[in-house]
RNA sequence: GGGCGCAUAGCUCAGUUGGUUAGAGCGCCGUCUUGACAUGGCGGAGGUCCGUGGUUCAAAUCCACGUGCGCCCACCA
């Protein structure tokens, strides 16, 4: 027995628990079956999930269990991600609340307190995506820096730099002050912000009051300078250039170069040059062989390099004192208020800092050819396709990938170092003693490990294959792989998605998966980007407890439109829980008329006009809701099994069915009760992907002779139904008929209870059918009393004119007869411009011969039923008015 | 500086390759506690589809320009 009232919670917990303990999510259990895979973009063991991972995961859980139920042999891979700095961050913090810092424990402790992180948040993570019900295989789940993902990595990174594809450089990259480490270009987040542009004199050597102004953001990096640049054509300059420049406050003795990297038109057209502190001075320099003076520490604060006065500097103190000491010195010409970028640390919230340090490489533009190969031939597709635009001009522009990190959380890169500086680069550290002493020629030699660990994106670019066994020959490698689709959101293009595919050609020469689905971020309600610092962040958990994870889903699912962002509201949750509930009640209606499939049930030997049609319409629906899965668009899959399930089946079916049930007629009784449990029955199949949970629980309760679990069954594929169009539009007719007769109703300020006759004026013999065939239907859900014939309506009936039929409502004691002429004349009119709409189009002559042929036949048909209504109506108007 | 997206009902949003009368959720108005469901039923109001121009037999849909938002990329001191 179904409880009275549906209670998502309650459903949701006993559910999940079930399924697992069959195996329901476990690959393999269908011998030969195609496989079908995706592999989970791994969460952060930061902490917990957020409202993204709930979309994230519903889609795909939406995609692996419609596969699942269409016979593949579904594998959902399910694992975490170590989240290098994130991770590292987290901890520390924690650190920090107990007054200390990674340093107070050192490395091996700080490791081992940050596995203990990991493994309360992975219980976390798993915990929620159950409780969302995921269907990941769990026996297969998997972490970046277990050891068998852990020895990918170390395979990879070894042939690679066996390869020439990662080599060791000395270069300037974006470092991270607080978190003393080098980030990637793209960790690097420029922001707007409002600043000053000084402009600063510089003497010229050998001269009286000859100076060169540069213009600066950066004031403190001067003590860095080496040069002064102006461009090669710039006739205010071009004396000077071959001569040399004094840096103020320093004194060193700079060039004064001509390089057409500058731009004559901003500040003031010379250029600063500081080779160690900005990206572009680097390449100046390089160009005309300046010295590289690096005036700042691994914190930022100025270094020994610069002059006494500012050394242990911040950079930000010693702006104020270079500023001071320039303007005590009449060297500050001018400041201008400007609005400039900032690059940022994304994860610190510090500006970055150019600096130059020995750091690991990886050749992307190598790598990248064939990632883009496969995109521009089609063997990768992203939906929506505007994606590869942006995936293009990132990968046509890509720059060398900086994969190491001065952290302590992450894979250790697999490099040696021998006391010369030789770099010794193997699986194992025996391996790489061995290649030492080889290379030596030696026994006794000293090696030291690298300390920086990868880049966290860096194992995350191999999951697809790593987490199937690589590089040991698995059978699932081998069965799994490519995997299907990866569904992904936007921000992590670049980050993971490139990166896949680069690897996943290189490494495995196939392509990771054929489909990339990227999905809209959420946002709060009002459209805000959710964020700690914020405080808008929805906890998916808590609009689980109060609505259920499966009216979230069905949210999610039903906002997930491709191409915008999703602005959740709860009211909208709450729309889709009473869907839930709708769904409960139909289940009980069926069960208290014992509607159930019977065994054997075969939908095309159905006879019943009514159950004909409900019949038909699951195969349209079924259509609709495979069709929409089949090409990502989630939310019209879920429109459509709504649609269905509420505005067909409860609104229209079960209603008709009522009299069916409760009638003598025990044949149709029957037949009703079969087609009202199975047509419940392929809703809640339609339904499942979304919904799991209370279509698991309704397919459990409705029927005790099921044959396993809902999560496991089969989607349906109907045998040839078109011999059941008839009954489609019999019903639609008589549903068009009740829908005019309750408006009329209402209209007229009939009391809703009150019951009234039926007339039919001028029906022909199939309407007449109709409505007596489907009498008892009718009757009750229109309120009506009896049918009768008559020539023309009695006074004071409201008539109705549905397509060639006219049908009349004696109202004589309600009738309002001016009120009801209006209502008349209103429909005329409507009907007339109608006809003019179509005769316009039917009267041109580019129209008809133009268009298909269907087009203006419909318009024809159209026409043809507009005209006989107008015609039927004018009639009854005569009537009133003669009555 | 390049590139992309969005603008449709009071609010939040759908609308596949152009083709009858543009839909949903919430909200609003009226009405009904009939034996699945008031987390409901029934009926209803509400839209110059941002603007202008163009292509077409036909435009919310395609094109151009404009306006207003949002995002991504980029070495402009």
């Amino acid at each position: 027995m179904l409880d009275k009232t549906y209670r998502p919670g309650e459903v949701e917990q006993k559910r999940y628990a079930e399924w697992e303990d069959d195996g329901a999510f476990a690959i393999g259990r269908r011998g030969n079956a195609q496989p079908y895979t995706i592999v989970i973009p791994p969460p952060n063991v930061t902490g917990s999930l957020h409202i993204g991972h709930a979309l994230n995961n519903t889609l795909q859980d939406v995609l692996i269990r419609y596969e699942r139920m269409r016979g593949r042999d579904a594998l959902w891979q399910p694992g975490t991600d170590h989240a290098g700095i994130a991770t590292q961050m987290v901890v520390e913090r924690n650190l920090e609340k107990e007054g200390k810092t990674r340093h107070d424990l050192g490395r091996e402790a700080f490791v081992e307190r940050t596995w203990q992180q990991k493994e309360e948040s992975v219980g976390t993570i798993t915990g929620q995506l159950r409780r969302l019900g995921a269907s990941c295989d769990w026996s297969r789940e998997r972490f970046t820096m277990d050891e068998g993902l852990s020895k990918a990595v170390r395979k990879v990174f070894v042939d690679l730099y066996k390869q020439g594809l990662i080599y060791r450089d000395k270069r300037l990259v974006n470092w991270d002050s607080k978190l003393h480490t080098a980030i990637s270009d793209l960790e690097v987040e420029q922001r707007d912000e409002k600043g000053h542009m000084w402009h600063i004199k510089y003497p010229v050597e050998d001269t009286e009051n000859t100076y060169i102004v540069v213009a600066t953001t950066r004031p403190e990096t001067m003590l860095g300078d080496t040069g002064v640049a102006v461009h090669p054509d710039d006739d205010r300059y071009k004396h000077l250039v071959g001569k040399h420049a004094v840096l103020p406050l320093v004194g060193r003795r700079m060039p004064i170069v001509a390089d057409s990297h500058v731009d004559p038109e901003q500040g003031s057209g010379a250029l600063k040059v500081t080779p160690a502190h900005d990206f572009n001075d680097f390449d100046i320099g390089k160009r005309h062989d300046l010295d590289v003076v690096n005036v700042l520490d691994a914190n930022a604060c100025v270094n020994e390099n610069a002059p006494d006065a500012y050394v242990g500097l911040d950079r930000f103190e010693a702006r104020k004192r270079v500023i001071a000491d320039l303007e005590a010195q009449g060297l500050l010409e001018k400041i201008d208020e400007i609005t400039h970028t900032v690059p940022y640390g994304d994860r610190s919230g510090v500006p970055v800092e150019p600096w130059l340090t020995d750091q690991w490489f990886a050749d992307a533009a190598t790598l990248a050819k064939p990632a883009i190969e496969v995109v521009e031939d089609g063997r990768i597709q992203f939906v929506p396709k505007q994606w590869e635009n942006t995936y293009f001009e990132w990968m046509r522009n890509i720059q060398p990938w900086c994969i190491s990190r001065q952290l302590w959380w992450g894979h250790r890169i697999p490099a040696w170092f021998g006391p010369d500086g030789e770099i010794f680069v193997e699986m194992t550290e025996e391996e790489a003693y061995r290649a030492a002493r080889s290379h030596y020629g030696r026994e006794d030699v000293d090696l030291r490990r690298e300390d920086d660990v990868l880049d966290t994106w860096f194992s995350s670019a191999l999951w697809p294959f790593s987490t199937l066994g690589w590089p040991d020959k698995t059978p699932e490698l081998e069965r799994y792989y490519p995997t299907d689709v990866l569904v992904t959101g936007f921000d992590i293009i670049f980050f993971w998605v490139a990166r896949m595919i680069m690897m996943g050609m290189h490494f495995m020469e196939e392509v990771p998966f054929h489909t990339v689905y990227v999905h809209a971020l959420v946002r709060d309600a009002k459209g805000q980007k959710m964020s700690k610092s914020k405080g808008n962040i929805v906890d998916p958990m808590d609009l689980i407890e109060t609505y259920g994870a499966d009216p979230l889903r069905f949210t999610l699912t039903a906002m997930a439109a491709q191409g915008r962002d999703i602005k959740l509201s709860e009211s909208r949750i709450e729309g889709y829980r009473n869907f839930g509930t709708k769904l409960w009640n139909a289940a009980r209606l069926c069960e208290m008329n014992e509607c159930r499939t019977p065994t054997g049930f075969d939908p095309s030997t159905i006879e019943h006009t009514l159950n004909r049609w409900i019949v038909g319409s699951v195969a349209h629906a079924e259509r609709a809701v495979r069709d929409a899965i089949e090409t990502y668009r989630f939310n019209e899959a879920a429109n459509a099994v709504y649609h269905f399930a509420w505005h067909t089946f409860c609104d229209w079916y079960l209603e008709f069915a009522k009299p069916l049930l409760h009638g003598d007629d025990t044949v149709a009784r029957d037949e009703t009760r079969a087609v009202a449990g199975w047509v419940l029955d392929q809703i809640l199949i339609l339904l499942h992907p979304v919904m799991p949970f209370i279509t698991e629980e309704l397919w459990g309760q409705s029927n005790p002779n099921r044959d396993g679990q809902l999560v496991t069954h089969g989607w349906p594929d109907y045998p040839d139904l078109t011999a059941f169009e008839p009954a489609a539009r019999e019903i639609g007719w008589v549903i068009d008929l009740v829908s005019e007769i309750r408006s009329v109703r209402t209209e007229m300020n009939v009391p809703a209870g009150a019951k009234i006759p039926l007339a039919l004026i001028a029906t022909p013999d199939e309407k007449r059918r109709y409505v007596e065939d489907n009498w008892n239907l009718i009757a009750p859900v229109a309120r009506l009393t009896a049918v009768s014939t008559a020539a023309e309506a009695q006074a004071g009936s409201v008539q109705i004119v549905l397509e060639d039929a006219t049908v009349a409502l004696p109202l004589a004691d309600v009738i309002d007869i001016d009120q009801e002429r209006d209502r008349l004349a209103k429909e005329i009119d409507k009907v007339t411009q109608d006809i003019a709409r179509i005769d316009g189009k039917l009267s041109n002559e580019n129209f008809v011969s133009k268009a298909p042929e269907h087009v203006v036949e419909t318009q024809r048909e159209r026409r043809e039923e507009a005209a006989q209504a107008k015609a039927k109506l004018i009639d009854a108007l005569a009537r009133l008015s003669a009555a």
